[in-house]
DNA sequence: GTTCCACAGGAAAGCTAGGATG
DNA sequence: CATCCTAGCTTTCCTGTGGAAC
């Protein structure tokens, strides 16, 4: 970006730190101090102060948007609760499960006794009586359940099992783990076990069995959305702790938690943005960074998000998307779904692609249209028909690198020349 | 006012992969 | 193993339509 010219250590000398610690800006860093969730935090402590008297908790249900703190809150209440556990010498247990991970009902069971398995051989690495740790796959689910049994009752003890972004267990078609997991006290006569859900689909709950939705809705707990000065809150907090002092003003914050306010309060992206700022102020060697920053830095994450989508739209997509890329690229008048279709059956025909039809093709555009990655508005030509008139709203380098079109693009005249004497 | 282009976009049937089930 | 189910695409068939040209 900037010429590359003076000695090493004269650059290092004039660089001015931004960042006292950026890991504090990170999603992964959870804080002790959460603000704007006294509420969440009080009745999720009610809840789980049963297990620090013998008592079996309610299993919870705890949902709300992306970046309203669930996560974090939940993991911090678990922290505490080890913790607390300890003193008063109860034996708690938390497994943190990422259901997008840990996908299936197999491996749910199987992380579940393997974990806990883990757990007890650290404390004591000659424990006897260990059944043997279940191998990834192979075994047929019950037993897995069984061993998952076996290892629960070796002390007595309160497992919380937290399942995370639960909601994907349902799009996997492994939401029966849930009802197996509600039943298991039954099957218990030393330890206890309670689950937290935790979700980021409002919707989650009425896809479920209404059987899972009687014992998991035991307690059910909402993490709304941030508004703006609330966000601006969070930032000021963890800015405190991650810029040198003096490199950040009034205006960066609030300009950061506007951008993330506008959107559905998530305070991750409100963060993202904020070290995204810092980072490309630090890269222009700036001593302070600027609403300029948040701007660009905006951008950016936007141009990251797209490029994401790109690169993961399926191949017909990418053809239709690149068509239109091409078109734009050879010539400046309107682009309509025709141009589009004769570009795109080319391309495929080149590369022994199936063809698709025009209507879905048709039906391609506008879910492009939908995801933002170009406008395409209905427009009569009169006489000569009506179209989507179709325009990019994206740059032709950056799409097409994410569309690796080197792979589709091998005769490109072929096309455009046919193309010319259709026209012509 | 009518025509008529070049599509839009709804409905429903067909196809297919993958997974569950007998 | 065959068979059945399901979800997600895709095709087929279709009716609808804004406005320039007639």
């Amino acid at each position: 970006m900037k010429k590359e010219s003076g000695g090493l250590f004269e650059k290092l000398l004039e660089t001015q730190q931004i960042f006292k610690n950026r890991e504090y800006l990170r999603p992964t860093y959870i804080p002790d101090n959460l603000p704007h969730r006294e509420e969440q935090i009080d009745q999720l402590a009610r809840i789980w102060v049963a297990p620090l008297r013998g008592e079996t908790p309610s299993n919870v249900f705890v949902y709300g948007k992306a970046g309203t703190g669930k996560t974090a809150t939940v993991k911090y209440l678990m922290n505490e609760l080890e913790k607390t556990g300890d003193e008063v010498s109860r034996k708690i247990e938390v497994i943190h499960l990422n259901c997008e991970v840990v996908n299936t009902k197999y491996r749910i069971l199987a992380t579940l006794a393997n974990e806990l398995r883990g757990k007890i051989q650290e404390k004591d690495p000659d424990a006897e009586d260990l059944p043997d740790q279940v191998p990834m796959t192979g075994w047929p689910t019950d037993q897995v359940y069984s061993v998952l049994l076996e290892i629960l009752e070796l002390e007595e003890q309160i497992v919380i099992i937290l399942l995370d972004e639960i909601d994907k267990l349902i799009s996997k078609g492994a939401d029966d783990v849930l009802y197996v997991l509600t039943r298991i006290n039954s099957d218990l006569a030393n330890t206890k076990t309670a689950v937290v859900g935790i979700s980021n689909d409002l919707n989650f709950v009425p896809q479920l069995d209404p059987r899972v939705v009687s014992s998991l809705g035991e307690e059910e707990v909402l993490f709304p959305p941030y508004n703006a000065p609330q966000i601006e809150d969070i930032l000021k907090k963890r800015a405190e702790m991650s810029f040198e002092e003096g490199v950040l003003d009034d205006a960066v914050i609030r300009l950061c938690a506007a951008h993330a306010a506008r959107g559905h309060g998530d305070a991750r992206q409100a963060l993202d943005l904020l070290r995204n700022a810092g980072e490309l102020a630090e890269q222009e060697r700036a001593t302070k960074v600027t609403t300029k920053h948040v701007t660009k830095a905006f951008h950016k994450v936007e141009r990251d998000k797209m490029e994401e989508a790109i690169r993961t739209l399926p191949e017909q997509s990418k053809l239709v998307l690149l068509s239109a890329l091409l078109l734009q690229e050879r010539k400046a008048r309107k682009i309509g779904t025709g141009d589009v279709y004769d570009v795109y059956s080319a391309l495929c025909r080149q590369n022994g692609l199936e063809v698709l039809t025009r209507r879905r093709v048709s039906g391609l555009i506008s879910e492009l249209d939908m995801m933002g990655v170009l406008n395409a508005r209905v427009i009569s030509k009169g006489r000569y028909g009506r179209t989507k008139e179709i325009e990019l709203n994206v740059e032709s380098i950056q799409a097409r690198a994410a569309i690796e079109d080197e792979m589709y693009v091998k005769d490109l005249n072929s096309i455009t020349s046919s193309k010319q004497e259709k026209l012509g």
